[in-house]
DNA sequence: GCTTGACTTGGACAAAGTCCATTGTAGGAT
DNA sequence: ATCCTACAATGGACTTTGTCCAAGTCAAGC
C-alpha cells in the first residue's frame, strides 16, 4: 500500500461516485501532486481485478470507476448533463429472456442502463 | 443517392448484423475500392439520423451499426468472441424501476445487454 | 462550356487508454 | 549505516476510434 494507492482509494470514497480515470487523476493530484496518469490507470485496474471497484460504461466517453462493488446495481443516466445514479430495479431481468431468445448462449450477466433527464436539467428549460 | 451510399447500405443488409465502421469500410472497399473512411463515417451518421440504422455499444471498442432499426430490441453478447444476437425479452424493464429509485428523473429509455458465452465458444473448451 | 453546390477524399487532429524503458524507493541483507 | 533488490511509479511513445476540415470531383442546370 503506497501513498499513490491510498490516494486513489480515498478519491473513490462515497455513494453514487462514478468518476473517469482522468477525474480520479485530477483529484489525486490535489493531494499528491506528482502522481502520474499511468499509476492511476494501474491502480484502478488492480482495484477492478480485486473486485473493489467496478468499471461502468454508460456512454462512448471514458470508462467510469464505481466503488459500489458490494451490491449489484444498475444505472440511471441523465442524457443532458451525464449525471449517474445507482438504481436497484425490482425483478430479475435475466428471467425475462426466454430460452428461445438465448440462441444456445450461457447467459451469466445482465447490464441495464436507464436513460432520461434529471430533475436539475428538467428545471433548466 | 451516390454509389458510396448505396454500397454502405448494401453492406448493412441482413439479420443480426452489427458491424463496426471499419468493418463496413473494409467490406465497402471490396465493392468500391476508392471509398474513404470519412465517407463511411458520414454515411453511417446520416443513416443514424434518419433512423434507418442504430448505433450499438456493447463494449468499449468501436461502435457497431445495426440495420435492425424497425423493431426495438436488446443484445446478447458473447464475452469470448464478441458475437452479438438481437433479443426481445419479455416484460417491460421500465416498469421494474420503482418511483423511489428514479431520483426525480424522467426516464425515457432502457438499454439491456445480456452477457454470456455463445455455443461455439462453449464447445471450443 | 461554365458555375454551383453537394458529395467525397485524405490527412491532421483529439480523446482515451495501453505499453514500456527508465527511475525511484522501501525494506531486507550485510 | 550502507548496499541490494524487487517492485512501484513515472513520462512519453504509441494505438484505436472517431471527428474535422480544406481541397478535389462531378453532375445538373444555365
Ligand atoms: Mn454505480
Ligand atoms: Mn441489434
Ligand atoms: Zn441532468
Ligand atoms: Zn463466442
Amino acid at each position: 500500500m503506497t501513498a499513490q494507492r491510498r490516494v486513489v482509494a480515498e478519491v473513490l470514497e462515497g455513494d453514487h461516485v462514478h468518476l473517469t480515470a482522468d477525474e480520479v487523476h485530477a483529484r489525486a493530484v490535489e493531494r499528491l501532486p506528482e502522481i502520474s496518469r499511468a499509476t492511476v490507470y494501474n491502480t484502478l485496474g488492480e482495484m477492478v481485478s480485486l473486485g473493489e471497484v467496478i468499471e461502468v460504461s454508460t456512454d462512448r466517453r471514458a470508462k467510469r470507476y464505481d466503488p459500489n462493488a458490494h451490491r449489484p446495481h444498475h444505472h440511471l443516466v441523465c442524457g443532458r448533463c451525464g449525471a449517474i445514479r445507482d438504481v436497484h430495479p425490482s425483478g430479475n431481468p435475466l428471467a425475462d429472456l426466454p430460452d428461445d431468445e438465448r440462441f444456445g448462449f450461457t447467459v451469466s450477466d445482465v447490464e441495464v442502463t436507464y436513460r432520461g433527464t434529471c430533475p436539475n436539467c428538467a428545471a433548466t428549460v
